[in-house]
DNA sequence: GTGGTCTAGACCACA
DNA sequence: GTGGTCTAGACCACA
């Protein structure tokens, strides 16, 4: 999996691989149970300190999305908790990308489009017990 | 329009405030020409301190979303330019929220859903010239 | 509110100047709404890195115990959010050290009048809104 | 007595598997005089190293709650030294239980209630010469 | 002036 | 060999 970082953006670098590695599992370049990468390692690939991936690692794992273990390292949950409905937070980033892709004069339908062709490469599928 | 602020999110004040002001705009309670409160009134109405106001103001005047002139003050723009097709950040943001929706166990049917209701409160409409 | 970290305990510095301060909140020591010394202030009285304070402030954040914001640092949370009934986590943890009192020879009656001693030191009430 | 660890707890192997030979001395599970499987078998059961069985059973020997003899492996000690009073380490542990139950909104009765809940469960009773 | 981020480098516990 | 903790020091965004 590619991940590149951004040195001169607003976000900060330990958030920037967050997401991507968020995105990563998503689109299934990250498997579920598959091994990430150790803190030492992802921190020369990229050129950045190993603090640095901790904090993205341990943000992951806080948030459920990765588990570590002192045997084996980082890996990718092998199943992440289905919530029932969208998470408050989700919807009130939702609504300002709505409100900003209004304004910019996109349509609801160019929207739609748009979304269904994100979700087209998006092939997690939550595992129920 | 009712503007709140959390006080302890992570979230920059400024920045809370351009995003209320962006879907003020898109869901029509701020109408185009719409006369923004001073800089100074909106300061005390918040509790905030002027700067906060006035790079909240600058940051939407620098993405087009509002005019300021020094007799007016700040007014909503008359028309804000569309652009041809999404912006590369909002289609990245999106990314990242359906990156996190589908692993929250949300499938596209519920996401487009929730989509259809956020936009159905969006009013602005953009004026061609 | 006096802090003594041992240098040389298991317990990471940043975890025994996190449950002090949760000592120090519940014994009312820390009232409502009272101000943290800041990061870097606390970290020159008690001679250890910036870096460690701000991992405690931030664990005291996440938490609920303190509010941060960037214009006057971090406080004593208003109000903590009352739970129903005892987290799982207390549960085990309390039933550990039953178990080891027990072992220990401690029986019950000694063990309820120790809690009772504790819980008068104990000023701190939820405030119910 | 069923031992069940986790593998992504912030709790090193080791030591959940000594709190809970513990617990289950306490509860009686373990019944004194018992004999402990062996670490090599343990270590099979569990699916770990037989280096973190041995840390545990270390660590339960120094403690007092097992003694280990070269030809009858891991036992739980006949009797185990009651102590005047409750140990210091016991005492801050239970303050910060109790600290953190306080300011989630538990009071006194309602602990002392859990407290005797699982006292009932604990049937360890100190053999006295 | 405040917390937040990041670095380079080190040591340690766990396994 | 792995992540976790900690330091000394720096720069930056926010207010």
């Amino acid at each position: 999996m590619l991940i590149s970082l951004q040195l001169d953006s607003e976000i900060p670098l330990y958030e920037q691989l967050r997401n991507q590695i968020v995105i990563g599992i998503a689109t299934g370049e990250l498997a579920a149970q598959e091994k990430l990468p150790t803190v030492r390692q992802l921190a020369e690939d990229l050129g950045i300190n190993t603090m640095t991936v901790n904090k993205a690692y341990s943000l992951l794992k806080q948030e459920g999305y990765i588990v570590i273990d002192r045997r084996h390292g980082a890996k990718v949950s092998p199943r992440i908790q289905d919530s029932q409905g969208p998470s408050p937070q989700l919807e009130e980033q939702l609504q300002l990308i709505i409100a900003q892709a209004t304004i910019q004069g996109m349509d609801q339908s160019r929207f739609q489009t748009l979304c269904t062709q994100i979700f087209s490469k998006m092939t997690y599928r939550p595992t129920h017990i």
